[in-house]
DNA sequence: ACAGATAGTTGTACATCTCCAATGATTTAA
DNA sequence: TTAAATCATTGGAGATGTACAACTATCTGT
Protein backbone atom coordinates (compact mmCIF):
# COMPACT_ATOMS: atom_id res chain seq x y z
CA UNK A 1 0.00 0.00 0.00
CA UNK A 2 2.40 2.50 -0.88
CA UNK A 3 2.13 5.71 -3.15
CA UNK A 4 2.84 3.52 -6.10
CA UNK A 5 -0.39 1.50 -5.50
CA UNK A 6 -2.24 4.62 -6.51
CA UNK A 7 -3.93 3.63 -10.00
CA UNK A 8 -4.92 6.17 -12.22
CA UNK A 9 -8.94 4.72 -11.61
CA UNK A 10 -8.16 5.24 -7.73
CA UNK A 11 -7.31 8.92 -8.18
CA UNK A 12 -10.16 9.50 -10.33
CA UNK A 13 -11.98 7.65 -7.81
CA UNK A 14 -10.88 10.18 -5.29
CA UNK A 15 -11.03 13.09 -7.13
CA UNK A 16 -14.65 12.49 -8.30
CA UNK A 17 -16.43 11.44 -5.02
CA UNK A 18 -14.48 14.89 -3.59
CA UNK A 19 -16.17 16.75 -6.53
CA UNK A 20 -19.27 15.59 -5.77
CA UNK A 21 -18.99 16.49 -2.45
CA UNK A 22 -17.98 20.01 -3.17
CA UNK A 23 -20.93 20.39 -5.78
CA UNK A 24 -23.66 18.58 -3.80
CA UNK A 25 -22.50 19.59 -0.37
CA UNK A 26 -23.74 23.08 -0.52
CA UNK A 27 -27.51 22.26 -1.19
CA UNK A 28 -27.89 25.84 0.65
CA UNK A 29 -27.47 27.36 -2.54
CA UNK A 30 -30.37 25.34 -3.69
CA UNK A 31 -32.82 26.06 -1.30
CA UNK A 32 -31.57 29.90 -1.74
CA UNK A 33 -33.11 30.04 -5.12
CA UNK A 34 -35.92 28.01 -4.74
CA UNK A 35 -36.56 30.62 -1.54
CA UNK A 36 -35.80 33.73 -3.91
CA UNK A 37 -37.48 32.62 -6.82
CA UNK A 38 -40.57 31.68 -5.04
CA UNK A 39 -40.60 28.34 -7.31
CA UNK A 40 -39.55 24.64 -7.36
CA UNK A 41 -36.04 23.53 -8.34
CA UNK A 42 -36.92 21.79 -11.62
CA UNK A 43 -38.99 24.76 -12.93
CA UNK A 44 -36.20 26.86 -12.83
CA UNK A 45 -34.18 24.47 -14.12
CA UNK A 46 -36.76 24.52 -16.94
CA UNK A 47 -36.71 28.79 -17.12
CA UNK A 48 -33.02 28.67 -17.13
CA UNK A 49 -33.42 26.25 -20.18
CA UNK A 50 -35.63 28.28 -21.94
CA UNK A 51 -33.56 31.49 -21.36
CA UNK A 52 -31.03 29.59 -22.44
CA UNK A 53 -32.86 30.19 -25.98
CA UNK A 54 -35.68 29.32 -27.28
CA UNK A 55 -37.23 25.04 -27.93
CA UNK A 56 -40.21 23.24 -28.37
CA UNK A 57 -41.77 21.75 -25.85
CA UNK A 58 -40.55 18.27 -27.21
CA UNK A 59 -37.31 19.36 -26.98
CA UNK A 60 -37.49 20.87 -23.46
CA UNK A 61 -38.83 17.54 -22.31
CA UNK A 62 -36.36 15.81 -23.26
CA UNK A 63 -33.21 18.24 -21.77
CA UNK A 64 -35.27 18.23 -18.67
CA UNK A 65 -35.53 14.11 -18.22
CA UNK A 66 -39.59 14.17 -18.26
CA UNK A 67 -42.51 13.79 -20.32
CA UNK A 68 -44.06 16.24 -22.79
CA UNK A 69 -47.41 16.24 -20.62
CA UNK A 70 -45.55 17.26 -17.34
CA UNK A 71 -43.06 19.70 -19.67
CA UNK A 72 -46.49 20.90 -21.15
CA UNK A 73 -48.16 21.54 -17.12
CA UNK A 74 -44.35 23.17 -15.95
CA UNK A 75 -44.41 25.65 -19.17
CA UNK A 76 -48.37 26.69 -18.33
CA UNK A 77 -47.46 27.31 -15.14
CA UNK A 78 -44.15 29.70 -15.52
CA UNK A 79 -46.56 31.32 -18.70
CA UNK A 80 -49.08 32.20 -15.99
CA UNK A 81 -45.93 33.52 -13.98
CA UNK A 82 -45.54 35.91 -17.31
CA UNK A 83 -41.78 34.45 -17.60
CA UNK A 84 -42.33 32.30 -20.65
CA UNK A 85 -44.58 32.54 -23.48
CA UNK A 86 -45.76 30.00 -26.34
CA UNK A 87 -44.96 30.99 -30.13
CA UNK A 88 -46.15 29.50 -33.29
CA UNK A 89 -43.47 26.82 -35.05
CA UNK A 90 -43.27 27.98 -38.38
CA UNK A 91 -41.69 24.61 -39.75
CA UNK A 92 -44.33 22.44 -38.11
CA UNK A 93 -47.70 23.74 -36.85
CA UNK A 94 -48.19 20.86 -34.66
CA UNK A 95 -45.53 22.13 -32.31
CA UNK A 96 -44.79 25.06 -30.39
CA UNK A 97 -41.73 27.42 -29.25
CA UNK A 98 -41.33 28.26 -25.85
CA UNK A 99 -39.32 31.37 -24.91
CA UNK A 100 -38.47 33.77 -22.59
CA UNK A 101 -39.90 36.85 -21.65
CA UNK A 102 -38.00 39.77 -20.70
CA UNK A 103 -39.48 39.18 -16.92
CA UNK A 104 -38.42 35.62 -17.54
CA UNK A 105 -34.93 36.48 -18.65
CA UNK A 106 -33.91 38.59 -15.83
CA UNK A 107 -35.66 36.05 -13.39
CA UNK A 108 -33.08 33.42 -14.90
CA UNK A 109 -30.50 35.51 -14.75
CA UNK A 110 -31.29 36.14 -10.85
CA UNK A 111 -31.06 32.06 -10.73
CA UNK A 112 -27.82 32.14 -12.03
CA UNK A 113 -26.50 34.72 -10.07
CA UNK A 114 -27.20 32.67 -7.04
CA UNK A 115 -26.25 29.32 -8.30
CA UNK A 116 -23.43 30.61 -10.09
CA UNK A 117 -21.67 32.21 -7.25
CA UNK A 118 -18.65 30.04 -6.52
CA UNK A 119 -18.04 28.56 -3.03
CA UNK A 120 -15.69 30.23 -0.24
CA UNK A 121 -13.66 27.34 -0.32
CA UNK A 122 -13.12 28.02 -3.73
CA UNK A 123 -12.38 31.58 -3.80
CA UNK A 124 -10.08 30.83 -1.24
CA UNK A 125 -7.85 28.93 -3.78
CA UNK A 126 -4.19 30.50 -3.91
CA UNK A 127 -4.73 31.64 -7.62
CA UNK A 128 -2.33 29.31 -8.86
CA UNK A 129 -4.27 26.55 -7.72
CA UNK A 130 -7.81 28.58 -9.23
CA UNK A 131 -5.94 28.64 -12.33
CA UNK A 132 -4.70 25.18 -12.58
CA UNK A 133 -8.02 23.84 -11.85
CA UNK A 134 -9.73 26.24 -14.06
CA UNK A 135 -7.65 24.87 -16.98
CA UNK A 136 -8.38 21.36 -16.06
CA UNK A 137 -12.32 21.54 -15.79
CA UNK A 138 -12.19 23.87 -18.89
CA UNK A 139 -10.69 20.39 -20.53
CA UNK A 140 -13.22 18.71 -18.35
CA UNK A 141 -16.42 20.33 -19.31
CA UNK A 142 -15.28 21.32 -22.79
CA UNK A 143 -16.21 18.41 -24.96
CA UNK A 144 -19.71 18.23 -23.49
CA UNK A 145 -21.39 21.26 -24.76
CA UNK B 1 -10.86 43.32 -21.60
CA UNK B 2 -6.90 42.19 -21.70
CA UNK B 3 -6.31 38.76 -20.45
CA UNK B 4 -4.88 41.16 -17.17
CA UNK B 5 -9.00 41.76 -16.37
CA UNK B 6 -8.84 38.19 -15.69
CA UNK B 7 -9.52 38.80 -11.82
CA UNK B 8 -9.47 35.74 -9.26
CA UNK B 9 -13.10 36.11 -8.70
CA UNK B 10 -14.42 35.98 -12.56
CA UNK B 11 -11.60 32.69 -12.93
CA UNK B 12 -13.71 31.29 -9.59
CA UNK B 13 -17.06 31.77 -11.36
CA UNK B 14 -16.05 30.12 -14.75
CA UNK B 15 -14.22 26.59 -12.60
CA UNK B 16 -17.31 26.72 -10.41
CA UNK B 17 -19.73 26.51 -13.46
CA UNK B 18 -17.68 24.05 -15.15
CA UNK B 19 -17.36 21.90 -11.78
CA UNK B 20 -21.52 22.42 -11.62
CA UNK B 21 -21.65 21.30 -15.25
CA UNK B 22 -19.52 18.04 -14.81
CA UNK B 23 -20.95 17.06 -11.60
CA UNK B 24 -24.70 18.10 -12.85
CA UNK B 25 -24.66 17.00 -15.97
CA UNK B 26 -24.42 13.00 -15.54
CA UNK B 27 -28.39 13.21 -14.72
CA UNK B 28 -27.97 9.30 -15.73
CA UNK B 29 -26.42 8.30 -12.93
CA UNK B 30 -29.41 9.01 -10.49
CA UNK B 31 -31.44 7.82 -12.81
CA UNK B 32 -29.46 4.29 -12.91
CA UNK B 33 -28.65 4.26 -9.28
CA UNK B 34 -33.05 4.93 -8.53
CA UNK B 35 -33.53 2.02 -10.67
CA UNK B 36 -31.10 -0.16 -9.15
CA UNK B 37 -32.00 0.15 -5.81
CA UNK B 38 -36.25 0.66 -6.70
CA UNK B 39 -36.16 3.67 -4.35
CA UNK B 40 -36.27 7.48 -4.46
CA UNK B 41 -33.34 9.72 -4.46
CA UNK B 42 -33.67 10.76 -0.98
CA UNK B 43 -34.30 7.93 0.57
CA UNK B 44 -31.01 6.06 -1.02
CA UNK B 45 -29.42 9.28 0.56
CA UNK B 46 -31.24 8.53 3.52
CA UNK B 47 -29.39 5.19 3.77
CA UNK B 48 -26.40 6.49 2.53
CA UNK B 49 -26.01 8.52 5.53
CA UNK B 50 -27.13 6.06 8.09
CA UNK B 51 -24.69 3.31 6.59
CA UNK B 52 -21.80 5.72 7.05
CA UNK B 53 -22.23 5.33 11.05
CA UNK B 54 -25.40 5.17 13.56
CA UNK B 55 -27.64 8.75 14.27
CA UNK B 56 -30.77 9.68 15.89
CA UNK B 57 -33.51 10.46 13.84
CA UNK B 58 -33.55 13.93 14.83
CA UNK B 59 -29.22 14.31 13.37
CA UNK B 60 -31.25 12.10 10.00
CA UNK B 61 -33.39 14.78 9.41
CA UNK B 62 -31.29 17.73 9.89
CA UNK B 63 -28.82 16.42 7.67
CA UNK B 64 -31.07 15.55 5.06
CA UNK B 65 -32.30 19.20 5.32
CA UNK B 66 -36.08 17.90 5.85
CA UNK B 67 -38.02 17.74 9.56
CA UNK B 68 -38.58 15.17 11.41
CA UNK B 69 -42.04 13.70 10.73
CA UNK B 70 -40.56 12.72 7.37
CA UNK B 71 -37.24 11.51 8.72
CA UNK B 72 -39.67 8.96 10.56
CA UNK B 73 -42.15 8.18 7.43
CA UNK B 74 -38.49 7.57 5.59
CA UNK B 75 -36.99 5.25 8.43
CA UNK B 76 -40.45 3.55 8.11
CA UNK B 77 -39.71 2.55 4.74
CA UNK B 78 -36.37 1.65 4.86
CA UNK B 79 -36.62 -0.36 7.97
CA UNK B 80 -39.75 -2.10 6.06
CA UNK B 81 -36.98 -3.00 3.32
CA UNK B 82 -34.95 -4.58 6.28
CA UNK B 83 -31.81 -2.22 5.56
CA UNK B 84 -32.42 -0.01 8.66
CA UNK B 85 -33.41 -0.39 12.19
CA UNK B 86 -34.15 1.48 15.38
CA UNK B 87 -32.57 0.52 18.49
CA UNK B 88 -32.41 2.53 22.13
CA UNK B 89 -30.36 5.18 22.68
CA UNK B 90 -28.74 4.86 26.27
CA UNK B 91 -28.11 8.47 26.52
CA UNK B 92 -31.40 9.64 26.16
CA UNK B 93 -34.63 7.57 25.81
CA UNK B 94 -36.66 9.73 24.46
CA UNK B 95 -34.60 9.69 21.09
CA UNK B 96 -33.98 6.77 19.06
CA UNK B 97 -30.19 5.65 17.01
CA UNK B 98 -30.85 4.59 13.19
CA UNK B 99 -28.26 2.27 12.09
CA UNK B 100 -28.17 0.04 9.27
CA UNK B 101 -28.29 -3.62 8.97
CA UNK B 102 -26.19 -5.65 6.92
CA UNK B 103 -28.48 -5.55 3.97
CA UNK B 104 -28.54 -2.11 4.43
CA UNK B 105 -24.96 -1.65 4.20
CA UNK B 106 -24.79 -3.65 1.49
CA UNK B 107 -26.82 -1.87 -0.56
CA UNK B 108 -25.65 1.35 0.51
CA UNK B 109 -22.39 0.25 -1.04
CA UNK B 110 -24.04 -0.74 -4.24
CA UNK B 111 -24.91 2.75 -4.04
CA UNK B 112 -21.95 4.22 -3.45
CA UNK B 113 -20.08 2.06 -6.36
CA UNK B 114 -22.94 3.27 -8.50
CA UNK B 115 -22.47 7.40 -8.03
CA UNK B 116 -18.60 6.85 -7.32
CA UNK B 117 -17.94 5.83 -10.54
CA UNK B 118 -16.02 8.52 -12.28
CA UNK B 119 -17.36 9.94 -15.47
CA UNK B 120 -15.19 9.12 -18.56
CA UNK B 121 -14.16 12.39 -19.33
CA UNK B 122 -12.71 12.50 -16.18
CA UNK B 123 -10.90 9.01 -16.56
CA UNK B 124 -9.36 10.55 -19.93
CA UNK B 125 -7.80 13.00 -17.96
CA UNK B 126 -3.76 12.90 -18.49
CA UNK B 127 -2.16 11.32 -14.91
CA UNK B 128 -0.58 14.77 -14.53
CA UNK B 129 -3.84 16.94 -14.31
CA UNK B 130 -5.85 13.97 -12.76
CA UNK B 131 -3.64 13.88 -9.94
CA UNK B 132 -3.36 17.64 -10.03
CA UNK B 133 -6.71 18.00 -9.75
CA UNK B 134 -7.34 15.16 -7.17
CA UNK B 135 -4.31 17.41 -5.03
CA UNK B 136 -6.70 20.92 -5.24
CA UNK B 137 -9.91 19.15 -4.82
CA UNK B 138 -8.21 17.50 -1.42
CA UNK B 139 -7.64 21.24 -0.81
CA UNK B 140 -11.62 22.17 -1.17
CA UNK B 141 -13.45 19.16 0.04
CA UNK B 142 -10.60 18.73 2.80
CA UNK B 143 -11.87 20.55 5.84
CA UNK B 144 -15.82 20.40 5.07
CA UNK B 145 -15.86 17.60 6.88
C1' DA C 1 -41.50 18.69 42.37
C1' DC C 2 -42.51 21.42 38.61
C1' DA C 3 -42.35 24.03 34.13
C1' DG C 4 -40.56 24.14 29.90
C1' DA C 5 -38.00 22.14 26.23
C1' DT C 6 -36.98 18.16 23.23
C1' DA C 7 -37.45 13.39 20.64
C1' DG C 8 -40.14 10.62 18.02
C1' DT C 9 -44.56 9.77 16.22
C1' DT C 10 -49.14 10.44 14.04
C1' DG C 11 -52.03 12.98 11.16
C1' DT C 12 -53.43 16.29 7.68
C1' DA C 13 -53.12 19.24 3.71
C1' DC C 14 -50.89 20.37 -0.19
C1' DA C 15 -47.31 20.97 -3.90
C1' DT C 16 -44.60 18.43 -6.85
C1' DC C 17 -43.29 14.85 -9.93
C1' DT C 18 -43.75 10.40 -12.60
C1' DC C 19 -46.24 7.27 -15.51
C1' DC C 20 -49.75 6.02 -18.54
C1' DA C 21 -53.80 6.56 -21.75
C1' DA C 22 -56.22 9.14 -25.08
C1' DT C 23 -57.44 13.06 -28.23
C1' DG C 24 -57.29 16.65 -32.14
C1' DA C 25 -54.23 18.85 -35.31
C1' DT C 26 -50.68 18.20 -38.39
C1' DT C 27 -46.89 16.08 -40.79
C1' DT C 28 -44.71 12.19 -43.10
C1' DA C 29 -44.47 7.97 -45.64
C1' DA C 30 -46.42 4.66 -48.71
C1' DT D 1 -54.84 9.98 -51.10
C1' DT D 2 -54.55 7.30 -47.23
C1' DA D 3 -52.26 5.25 -43.11
C1' DA D 4 -49.05 5.86 -39.66
C1' DA D 5 -46.45 8.80 -36.82
C1' DT D 6 -45.67 13.04 -34.15
C1' DC D 7 -46.87 17.34 -31.34
C1' DA D 8 -49.05 19.46 -27.67
C1' DT D 9 -52.61 18.89 -24.60
C1' DT D 10 -55.91 16.95 -21.16
C1' DG D 11 -56.87 13.80 -17.61
C1' DG D 12 -56.12 10.59 -13.96
C1' DA D 13 -53.51 7.45 -10.59
C1' DG D 14 -50.07 7.22 -7.49
C1' DA D 15 -45.40 8.06 -5.30
C1' DT D 16 -42.82 11.54 -3.18
C1' DG D 17 -41.69 15.76 -0.44
C1' DT D 18 -42.78 19.89 2.34
C1' DA D 19 -44.91 22.20 6.05
C1' DC D 20 -47.71 22.36 10.19
C1' DA D 21 -50.16 20.95 14.36
C1' DA D 22 -50.62 18.03 18.15
C1' DC D 23 -49.56 14.14 21.27
C1' DT D 24 -46.78 11.09 24.53
C1' DA D 25 -42.60 10.14 26.75
C1' DT D 26 -38.61 11.94 28.51
C1' DC D 27 -35.08 15.19 29.84
C1' DT D 28 -33.38 19.73 31.83
C1' DG D 29 -33.17 23.53 34.77
C1' DT D 30 -34.97 25.66 38.81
Amino acid sequence: MTAHDDTHAATAERAWGQLREIVLGGNERRKEVVDALGMSFFRIKALRRIARGPLTLRELAEQLLTDRPYATLVVDDLAARGLVERTANPADRRSKIVSATPAGKETAARAERILGTPPPALLALPAEDLAELERITSRLAGHGS
